[in-house]
DNA sequence: ATACGCCACTTTGTATACAAAAAGGGCCCA
DNA sequence: TGGGCCCTTTTTGTATACAAAGTGGCGTAT
């Protein structure tokens, strides 16, 4: 009765879905660039249907556009939309932690110092972009699990999924993110030892400082861009 | 080259999210029914692709579970969900009436105002559960609007789609919501004269109030189910 | 009697085919 | 030369047809 890895059949749509996703995020599609239904379908050996159906998808996850008769885009990049998806982040997140805390399990604490150990690994291994983001997440999400709300979790899932794009690509310019490995472990031990308020404070500061960063990298490949 | 009217063309996908959207917040299809393609596109009128592509966007949406190869239903009603839904919005919409506050033009006020007068006798008037329940979004969605966050507005566009549900149950079981009235009139009146922080508090109440009359209610709708 | 497996039926997933809307280009006319 | 209209081409939207997964019931063997 394992249920580690029941053999899904995976639908040809959530594969597309999973493939585009990782082509935007990675930036291997580029903010605006048109995303035609016959030629992803051919790339991808299905018919248009499973693409349609994964681009609909991807548009409720903010990462497509998707306009009637017109055709989907990915979704253009701005500091205006970093800033705000990064303030937002910092003023939900850091209530669920609040929440989460008194009721972390030492399972799960382990548990998000094993993602943090891979999330350290990772940040020293060349070209490890695409893992690291994911691992960021993941680690984040650990830490919110005591507080036991799923929709939540959901919009944080959302939002982070869409920061991700701006932090591939500072990794990506800048080759790191400065504090953010240091902090990492900081905000762990806060939360072992229950101090629900530094946490949180310490928190808040970890995105809103991650979404300086962003802004002024964003500002100057915008006008790169021009 | 007025824009009023401009006999948009919608297609056959929309026209089903609408209906489905508009048959699940008023109950008309319960929760944890299923709703089969083949039945919903032969009522409809349509083949069963739009029929799939209006059930993902309903899923993005909250409002329905769609699984692989087993079907999809509308999903189910909870006190938990309940709560944790009224427990964000009054985390993220104080927040976003705040930054708007200040930039609320006379023009926005007075459309808010606009907007309360149809909510008020929507609110007298019989049968008009559905549109008190539109109304009441576009009322609170009106006073965010000088603060210019996009994403944050869909997000609680998201959290209030979902929330509709609770509410129309609490109109049509009790009639009406007891404070809702008097306090959007107040708070409609604390943003016309700027009082940011009266504003914010009110709001906060305003909601969590509104939590507990749909918790009390839900709970006993629930114990009637079983 | 019960448990297991086979088979028919239902429902979903996807390919293909066709219809309709939008985009591009050439022609006419001012 | 420049603007506008019609026609062609491309691309999207939807219906239909087929493939594959899931579901339930019957029969058989233990």
């Amino acid at each position: 009765m394992s249920q580690a890895s029941p053999i899904v059949h995976k639908t040809r749509t959530q594969l597309v879905v999973e493939v585009l996703r990782e082509k935007i995020l990675s930036g291997d599609i580029k903010a605006g660039e048109p995303l035609r239904q016959s030629a992803l379908a051919q790339e991808l050996n299905v018919s248009r249907i499973p693409v349609r159906e994964a681009l609909l998808q991807l548009e409720a996850e903010g990462l497509v556009k998707f306009e009637a008769h017109k055709g989907a885009t990915a979704t253009e990049l701005s500091v205006e939309q970093a800033s705000e998806l990064f303030e937002l982040r910092a003023l939900i997140e850091p209530d669920l932690l609040r929440k989460s805390i008194p009721n972390l399990t030492e399972k799960q604490l382990n548990h998000a110092e094993e993602v943090l150990v891979q999330l350290e690994s990772a940040f020293r291994s060349e070209n490890a972009i695409n893992t690291w983001s994911e691992l960021n997440t993941q680690f984040h999400a650990c830490l919110y699990l005591g507080a036991n709300r799923p929709q939540a979790m959901d919009v944080i899932k959302g939002l982070n999924t869409n920061s991700d794009r701006y932090i591939r690509l500072q990794l990506l310019l800048t080759g790191g993110i400065p504090r953010a490995e240091t902090e990492h472990r900081e905000l762990l031990e806060l939360c072992r030892s229950g101090q629900v308020d530094a946490a949180a404070t310490l928190l808040v500061n970890h995105i809103l400082h991650a979404k300086d960063g962003v802004k002024k990298l964003v500002e100057q490949h915008v006008n790169n861009e021009k």
